[in-house]
DNA sequence: TTTGCTACTGACCAATCGGTCAGTAATGTA
DNA sequence: TACATTACTGACCGATTGGTCAGTAGCAAA
């Protein structure tokens, strides 16, 4: 007895006036239905674009399905046929719009010919090309946002997006240790400090401060860079 | 009309049905109502303090008013009589339970004889016994989370804590910069650089990772130091 | 044109939660 | 004991939203 024709027909309880006003608009504007196309193959990609959209902007919890479905052009009933859950949703956009930047990143990474210190400038300013001035950048804000009460999407983003830009730094740091370039660190803490200000410069720009203070973020990772780098030198090495 | 005795006694229209079913089980329960006191005085820094533990453990928007008045004793309409709001109650734990921490900060800082690079460093550990290593910790990500949502949290946060917490730094590193035992930096540059770490290491604790990888805060911190001090220190001076 | 398949719709449901307020009871006062 | 004050309660309201599903309509084969 759901369909709104039904209803109106036989409109019974409760729900009687609220069912009446919605769909008298309905009948008032007429047949100006939206027009509606078949397209199976396209559904998933631009749902999942649509949601990165607003799961940046708004975070997951405060995203609604609805405003989702709408800014991909379809019904909420549709997003349901391509994906079964919020959850769900949300892994199809860790993977569709992180992922090829990973690898992307793991490629830079490999063709890279030059000093331990080069490349690690290089693939900062490169990561922030490529994430922290597109709207990736407010992936890392979202997950620290959400990851508490969704463990579940805490578990896939980091399985799937922090092991593997760890593994890149750490490459990188091994490679500079082994050729004496860098001392002999603790790779994990160092990778952690070598993050830690990236992520910090997506966080800030998407939150705390958002509207109260501009970072420059050429200056700012051109400095965390030169600390890094002179940080990890060894002593006859000119940082 | 609200009174459950009242509609018990007159029940009618639609909500007939979920009136009785929830007040026969307190005529069941017969009169075992809760012992209730009146504390006046004790109330606030009560409900602050438990909306300080819910508010870290679920983010400020998944933490229900009812639980945090249910934490503290007494009921929602309670909590009510001391905060206009939700808003409100945030701001009551930030000045209860954030603030004192950053006057003590700041009496430390101001009595420290000693280098720019020891204080830094015993600020650093100071900040993270007194917050790191509390339930405070929780505070930064809980912001960093919710900021987007709630400007307003945002911006008193951000009045009242990041703005005095940087004030300190800044004093240090001028010192330093003074003394000849810092190179000349851009000083907002450089307390965004020396906080990041600081924030993250409490951000990945409460989120991400949380689960999945322990950081070792001491060796995380302490190379978080001599990356800084080293980074800054100048050119004749012994890192 | 008819029929069958299925992509798509949107009204609805059930549960949640910030906020309200008429009523209750603990405490002080006479 | 009678009365006044007020801290406290908890059922209720209204708005919100993830998820459902009976029904609609685009499309192609017969």
């Amino acid at each position: 007895m759901n369909p709104s024709s039904f209803v109106n027909s036989f409109p019974s309880g409760a729900n009687a006036a609220a069912a009446d006003a919605s769909s008298v608009n309905l009948r008032v504007g007429g047949d100006r239905r939206k027009q509606r196309s078949r397209r199976k193959e396209a559904r998933p990609s631009e749902l999942a674009a649509a949601a990165l959209e607003l799961f940046v902007e708004r975070g997951f919890a405060a995203t609604r399905l609805d405003d989702v479905a709408a800014s991909a052009g379809v019904s909420k009933g549709t997003l349901y046929l391509y994906f079964n859950s919020k959850e769900a949703l949300f892994k199809a956009v860790v993977q569709e719009a992180i992922v090829p930047e990973l690898i992307a990143a793991e490629q830079f990474m490999a063709n890279h010919r030059g000093s331990a210190a080069e490349v690690l400038r290089e693939l900062t300013f490169f990561w922030w090309r490529h994430s922290g001035a597109t709207r990736l950048a407010g992936v890392p804000k979202l997950m620290i946002a959400e990851s508490g009460n969704f463990p579940e999407l805490a578990k896939y983003y980091h399985d799937h997006v922090m092991m593997r830009g760890r593994a890149l730094l750490g490459a990188v740091l091994a490679r500079g240790i082994e050729s004496g370039e860098f001392r002999r660190v603790d790779l994990e803490t160092a990778i952690d400090l070598i993050i830690a200000p990236v992520m910090m410069l997506h966080v800030w720009r998407y939150s705390v401060c958002a509207h109260e203070r501009e970072i420059d973020a050429e200056a700012y990772l051109t400095m965390h860079c030169d600390m890094i780098i002179r940080g990890f030198a060894t002593e006859g090495n000119p940082a």
